[in-house]
DNA sequence: CCTCCGGATTGAAAGGTTTCACAAATCTGG
DNA sequence: CCAGATTTGTGAAACCTTTCAATCCGGAGG
């Protein structure tokens, strides 16, 4: 009879208990756990039985120590607020229901030193592999990281150089459909909202911009900067203000946002200064999140393959870690504009 | 000199290559890392050369073996394409940036199949907690990971009894000020979009609704059931189209919906059927997620304080595993009721 | 009856860190 | 200049698992 004193967690039983227990060696146990068919059934019956009885579970980190790699892949977001990138992350979770792994998600919300201290705690748990979407895609740590052994994919921007393996789509491109898309609806002054110059996806929608701006004979002067802080919905109301604010001839007719969630804000300021949508101001989206084609005014939007983006990272990171003499690839996806009510008078 | 073969990996270094180079032994070495004041000034820094030198990276799976546990919270989210998860594991991370702790997400995506892989991992993994917002909150699961020693906190459910913590929002008030609200408002039969019975949270916004009909002397029949698979946009636009095929004496005039995704797919088939907001037919929903008061008639709903509940969560997590003789709290917190021009005519 | 074979099981080593009792070196004050 | 205290540094054990060479056993073939 075993007398415990009340409280008195007993120590969770390890694979030696199972082992005693069961009356075999350890070697055993290890063997039922990795190996099943090398053990007779009287004996795995045994084993099973005792680890039932003592609630075994597994120590992974024991397991971690020995194997040398884990089973886990992380992938640092850079907005979890960001529908965009939670899209993202599902269809990094397809590829990774497949294998036998586990898919962690980090929020770095913007933060380098969340970013960093993510990074650090991630490398140290030796993952197999880390999906992130920088706030600086250039920053040497990602080189550093994957030279010392944990594959690095970079999701939603190209980092220079070849050395990383990365996945994005097209932004330049994405900025260029969109303008392009409001200059034949007949606008000449367009404003860019949620200019946001650290942000790189930001910075090539907007050259984008300009490059149609430019194919169409019109200066860069005709695209209208209006700098937001972030890129949330409410930095969208704050710049509708200042875009209302403008005088009648300079004000634009178009406006070219970030993201969808800045133009889902902009889109509110209109409807409560009662400026209409399209016929006052036309506004073009970008990410066509779900949440764009159900807003007030149907949002146009240019649509990312986002679920593609996040399978295919993690494909990528996957081959990485099993190919011999892997080459090192960038994807780049083509964005599609999708038009809908909020561009079409 | 030290020749490599191209491509030859050299084996990461470990604590006992720092302490080679820097000519001190092993447990100098570990006193530099955690307890850099027991150390010579002089020694600390030859250690500490020699640790960059070497591109030296704890490992923490070691650490973690012999600690027993690790510096890692995870938040199993019910579905993370839902902001108003997203907004309690901003929450939570909240608090843990406080302490020197990581919060990885993880979603089950209402699967059991992935909540169960999940949980089964980090129990491996010796997280110091687990966080979840479980598709079935009586799952015995839940409390044979917590007596194995994992603290466990549920969030945004109470499960029966008093053996887990727990942060919650007390849906069924949720349910009743809403449809008082329509009441107020001169409605007599009401639409309850996206009933989904398997999902506790729905079942007790819908038990509020009928307690708000009866308190008005109306029978449960004035509550319309228009039930959905799933509680996404997509879910909200069909049941709307079910809706308005209703023949006009039986359509109810105002719709409570259990959640703001509902609630925004709801208001875009009205938008497409020129059926008016709030004339033809009042909509509440519920989470106040940031999307709703940007939506195209200004939604109103059901206010959580969600990133109060995520940041309680963590504290009671870690009050869990720092108090000795931990009593289990059960906290529920009081939604309410946010008017905007959905309802108002 | 002996040998050899294959399947089942064992025992010990290894993996990288932390901890702790202990030794060595240095300092304090008498 | 010494006893004792303090500061630094050491070495080995422990954490839990996996792996692998070695052992054991019962049976088949000679």
């Amino acid at each position: 009879m075993v007398v415990r004193e009340p409280g008195a967690e007993p120590r969770a039983a390890g694979m030696k208990d199972v082992a005693a227990a069961a009356g075999v060696s350890l070697g055993t146990v290890s063997n039922v756990l990795n190996r099943p068919d090398r053990v007779s059934p009287a004996t795995r019956a045994r084993v099973e039985a005792a680890m039932a009885e003592l609630r075994f579970v597994r120590n992974e980190s024991a397991r971690q120590l020995r194997a040398g790699r884990s089973r886990v892949l992380a992938y640092v977001m850079l907005d979890g607020s960001n529908p965009f990138f939670t899209d993202v992350a599902a269809g990094m979770e397809d590829a990774t229901d497949a294998g036998d792994l586990s898919l962690f998600l980090c929020n770095s919300a913007h933060q380098p030193s969340r970013e960093a201290a993510y990074l650090g705690r991630l490398e140290q748990q030796r993952v197999q592999g880390i999906l992130i979407t920088p706030v600086d895609p250039d920053a040497p740590v990602l080189h550093e990281i994957a030279r010392r052994g944990t594959p690095v994919v970079v999701v939603d921007r190209t980092p220079g150089g070849t050395a990383l393996c990365s996945v994005a789509v097209d932004d330049v491109h994405g900025g260029e459909i969109a303008v392009r898309h409001l200059l034949e609806q007949g606008h000449e002054r367009i404003a860019f909202v949620g200019n946001h110059p650290s942000v790189g996806q930001v910075r090539d929608r907007r050259l984008g911009a300009i490059r149609a701006l430019a194919a169409a004979g019109l200066g860069p002067d005709h695209l209208v900067d209006l700098t937001t802080s972030a890129l949330t919905v409410a930095d969208g109301r704050g710049a509708g203000e200042r875009l209302a604010g403008l005088p009648g001839p300079v004000r634009p007719t178009a406006a070219f946002c970030a993201n969808d969630l800045v133009a889902l804000g902009l889109l509110q300021t209109c409807a409560n200064l009662r400026m209409r949508v399209p016929d006052d101001l036309a506004i073009v989206g970008y990410d066509d999140i779900e949440f764009a084609a159900a807003a007030a005014v149907p949002l146009t939007s240019v649509r990312q393959p986002r679920r593609r983006l996040g399978r295919t990272a993690a494909e990528l990171l996957l081959a990485e870690t099993t190919e011999t003499g892997h080459e090192h690839r960038q994807v780049v996806f083509t964005p599609e504009l999708v038009v809908r009510t909020s561009t079409l008078r």
